[in-house]
RNA sequence: GCCCGGGUGGCGGAAUGGCAGACGCGGUGGACUCAAAAUCCACUGUCCGAAAGGGCGUGCGGGUUCGAAUCCCGCCCCGGGCACCA
């Protein structure tokens, strides 16, 4: 497509032009106000790919624009570099991950430069920089002295695709590992954990303050999950306590209290350490096989195996019975796989007539239901499942069947229940949650290594500060065996503890990569800082990041992991206090999808934005991005969409034959009155400036752009026959103005032929409410909601006059036909509305 | 199953109680040209009609309102999240 301007060429010469001149470079000390936008930095991996190209079209968009409105705009780069692809490609081809990574980095770096996009790249991070291990080493001893971080062993998360362990986020719900795909499974190991669920209450309170869109929040509300309920002893019956209390006690965590009269049996999780207790001799194969099945049995298999059928098959009686401190008398214990270790006390008392799971069990092992809660009329005839009879009752309601709780509420019974378990010593107020600690050890070389020295003498012994960073041997072989270069390398592995002096070993596990994107925005503020990860004050200076941009893919992970840090960092004075939440604002931009799916590399659906890039040019694709739909929507790529990005091109075309006329251009009036033309044209360039402005602040960059595309559809007829010098060059510099923080290059260069200076740093245009006013709208004529007329008449015509003038109309008239109307709607100046 | 989004021309989408379909893509016709490309102009929801004009129309069914794509109730479909968390 033959273009009106030397596309390549100019866009080419303003990228040169932005790196050269400092445009985007600030300081702490900078006068203007401070604005920190972020889009989360990506992993290298090689040239930019459209869900890029559209990422940071609006963060740079942001930049500029923010720029324009005399912000000290802080827009950094980094790449969050470690990671697994590198380190497989190492084995494959045996390249070290450090001259793989740097030069996927250098690919990336080069293509988001040429979409036209500036950042101040002298903050630039790299995660695998030595410098910045060496600052997530000591943010890791600070945790470790504070307590934040521990080590312990647990049953873990073990994904044999990627030959490490996870952690929970990591973890997709049906069992398998979000990046490889591969079934994970559960390995009992030792392994360093940070301690998360201190913070689970501050980073649920946190959310309600945060504008972040909805369905982020609930996410991260939901993968919390924070229950409020009582946990209290059931004393087993007829057996004496072995650790030293007089009677052997079960405890429960339950959320309804106030359920308790209705306990008809009790259930432990199969891995609980009072199984063995509790099982009678007569019941131990019984027991043994459901909890061999269970230890067996990845997560998967349970999910395939639910529904009552098979629930039959997934209980075992102990033999064993323990008292209902309500009622006092003795209920059976059951050992079942629906009830899991890892939650509350791993044991539940069992409410069938008020929970679910409950009564799916009792039906199948023909345990007794006692209601606690009057259900509603009906209920035993077709309350249960596909409207048949009984069922769990879960709702509000009366309670019965419950003594001294009878006749109250729900919540006043719950709340009795509670007081009377903490004045009788047997239980107390308790709050759970969902969110478990976060387990950061990886069995992985391409990461930061856990600078953590084993000595035989004085054990887990961290690395002291003076001594790191912690740095991976460069001599090392990447061989397909899974395991990482790191376990087995001597010199790596042998070292001399820091106490003692004598031999220890090296923890040989490095972090999980999300320990480096927790806290890199903090970094970012001031990354030069030589004896302390970054100046809290200069941090308070930039933070929090008032526009945080990404993808929804990290709705759970990435951005909870890093409100956490931000709290932990605030806690131990690294971080400025007060500054509890690092994004004020986070918008989620949509994905790119194609056939479908989403588009990327290991779907091998890609279009590679650089064919682009070398034909139609940054801005138009920009410009597509822009005007394709909502940000947040997700996009398809489809057979059109070249068509699409081509009309982004011809748009652009227009502008500059506009802006930057050829020779033969008809010579415009220079000077008279203006006619209704041209005062047309004026009032539409000031109508134009509030509706991007508007636009801009509620990202609908669709219409904003459709609304410069009406505009130059204005103003093309006007420049060729009847326009006002003045007029027009008010209008097209304004549309320059205008489209500068979206189409940069084509903006810059036409700016420049038409003023010799730079369009980025003119301030953002502000409209003039008096010109922009409309000295005549179209007053619209309904006869019974049906439009009949339109009438121009003055902006601030009275209703008097509208209902006037709309009953005067020839053709109301003759809808009316004679008839007299029963009632007239006015709202001037846009609508009247004759009824009959 | 529960909780969020969403459903508008051939397509992407606009309109948040007041002219449905802005803007763009695609399509049709025309101007320019020896011709093509590029550019420019006109038309383009659907049905009836030669036209003027009119009927219908925002997933489906009801309701509120002078007036509903927009608000309310019920249903269908699509997308996402959660799902033995006691």
């Amino acid at each position: 497509m033959a273009r009106a301007y030397d596309v390549i060429e100019v866009e080419r010469k303003w990228q040169r032009r932005w790196a050269e001149d400092g445009t985007y470079e600030v300081d702490a000390d900078d006068p203007r106000p401070p604005w920190y936008v972020l889009s989360m930095y990506p992993y290298p991996s090689g040239p930019a790919h459209m869900g890029h190209v559209r990422n940071y079209t609006f963060g740079d968009l942001l930049v500029r624009h923010r720029t324009m409105l005399g912000y000290a705009v802080l827009s950094p780069f980094g790449f969050d570099s470690f990671g697994l692809p590198a380190e497989n490609a190492a084995i494959k081809t045996g390249t070290h991950p450090r001259i793989f990574t740097d030069a996927r980095i250098a690919e990336l770096k080069e293509s988001i430069t040429s979409l036209g996009a500036v950042y101040d790249w002298r903050r630039e991070i790299r995660s695998h920089d030595p410098e910045y291990i060496k600052w997530n080493q000591v943010i890791f001893q600070r945790l470790l002295a504070a307590g934040l971080a521990y080590r312990a062993n647990a049953p873990v998360n073990w994904c044999p695709g990627c030959k490490t362990v996870l952690a929970n986020e990591q973890v997709l719900p049906d069992g398998t590992c979000e990046r490889s795909g591969d079934v994970v499974v559960k390995r009992d190991l030792e392994q360093w954990f940070f301690r998360i669920t201190e913070y689970a209450d501050e980073l649920l309170a946190g959310l309600d303050d945060l504008e972040w869109p909805e369905r982020v929040k609930t996410m991260q509300r939901n993968w919390i999950g924070r229950s409020e309920g009582a946990e209290y002893d059931l004393v087993v019956a007829g057996r004496d306590g072995t650790d030293g209390r007089e009677r052997m006690a079960l405890r429960v965590f339950t959320t309804r209290p106030d359920t308790s009269f209705g306990m008809t049996y009790a259930v432990v999780a199969p891995e609980h350490p009072m199984v063995d207790a509790l099982t009678t001799p007569e019941h131990q194969n019984e027991v043994a096989e459901l909890r061999k099945r269970a230890a067996a049995s990845t997560d998967v298999e349970r999910m395939s195996e639910s529904g009552p059928l098979s629930l039959a098959k997934r209980g075992a009686f102990t033999g064993s019975s323990v008292i209902n401190p309500f009622t006092n008398r003795p209920v059976p214990v059951y050992v079942a796989d629906y009830v899991l270790m890892g939650y509350g006390t791993g044991a539940i008392m069992a409410v069938p007539a008020e929970d679910h799971r409950d009564w799916d069990f009792a039906q199948a092992y023909g345990l007794p239901v006692v209601r606690t809660v009057r259900p509603p009329e009906g209920w035993e005839e077709h309350g249960g499942p596909n409207g048949g009879p009984g069922g769990a009752y879960t709702g509000a309601g009366e309670k019965i069947n419950s003594e001294w709780l009878n006749g109250l509420d729900i919540t006043t019974a719950t709340a009795k229940a509670t007081e009377w378990l903490e004045a009788e010593g047997i239980g107390v107020r308790k709050i759970n949650y969902r969110l478990r600690d976060w387990l950061i050890s990886r069995q992985r070389f391409w990461g930061c290594p856990i600078p953590i020295v084993y000595c035989p003498d004085h054990g887990i012994v961290p690395v002291p500060v003076d001594q790191l960073p912690v740095l991976a041997p460069d001599d090392v072989q990447f061989l397909p065996t899974g395991e990482s270069p790191l376990a087995t390398n001597p010199q790596f592995l042998n070292t001399t503890c820091p106490l003692c002096g004598g031999p220890a070993t090296r923890e040989t596990d490095t972090m999980d990569t999300f320990v480096d994107s927790s806290w890199y925005f903090l970094r970012f503020t001031d990354p030069w800082t030589p004896d302390q990860p970054f100046d809290p004050d200069i941090a308070r200076h930039w933070m929090p990041v008032d526009q945080y941009i990404g993808g929804i893919e990290h709705a759970i992970l990435h951005l909870l992991y890093a409100r956490f840090f931000n709290r932990a960092l605030v806690d131990l004075g690294l971080a400025p206090a007060g500054m509890r939440e690092p994004f004020a604002h986070y918008y989620a931009q949509g994905m790119i999808r194609m056939d479908g799916t989403k588009m990327s590399k290991s779907k091998g659906n890609l279009v590679a934005p650089s064919s682009y890039l070398s034909t139609v040019g940054a801005d138009a694709l920009r410009l597509f991005h822009l005007f394709v739909g909502p940000p947040a929507d997700d996009m398809d790529w489809t057979d059109q969409t070249d068509s699409v990005i081509e009309g982004c091109g011809r748009f652009l075309d227009r502008v500059w034959r506009l802006a930057v006329p050829a020779g033969e251009a008809v010579p415009l009036l220079q000077e008279g009155p203006l006619t209704p033309k041209d005062l047309e044209v004026r009032r539409a360039t000031h109508r134009l400036i509030d509706r991007v402005t508007r636009d801009f602040e509620r990202w609908s960059y669709n219409t904003a752009v459709a609304a410069c595309m009406e505009f130059v559809n204005l103003l093309h007829p006007y420049a060729r026959a009847d326009g006002q010098a003045q007029v027009l060059d008010e209008a097209v510099d304004t549309l320059l103005l205008l489209l500068a923080p979206m189409t940069p290059h084509l903006a810059a260069e036409a700016w420049e032929h038409r003023h010799g200076d730079h369009v980025h740093l003119h301030p953002w245009p502000v409209a003039d409410p008096e010109l922009a006013a409309e000295e005549s709208v179209t007053m619209v004529v309904q006869v019974n909601g049906k439009v009949r007329d339109r009438i121009e008449v003055a902006p601030d015509i009275s209703e008097a006059e509208a209902e006037a003038l709309a009953l005067g109309s020839a053709v109301v008239m003759e809808a009316l036909g004679g008839r007299s109307p029963r009632r007239v709607i006015v709202r001037p100046p846009k609508l009247v509305n004759v009824v009959v």
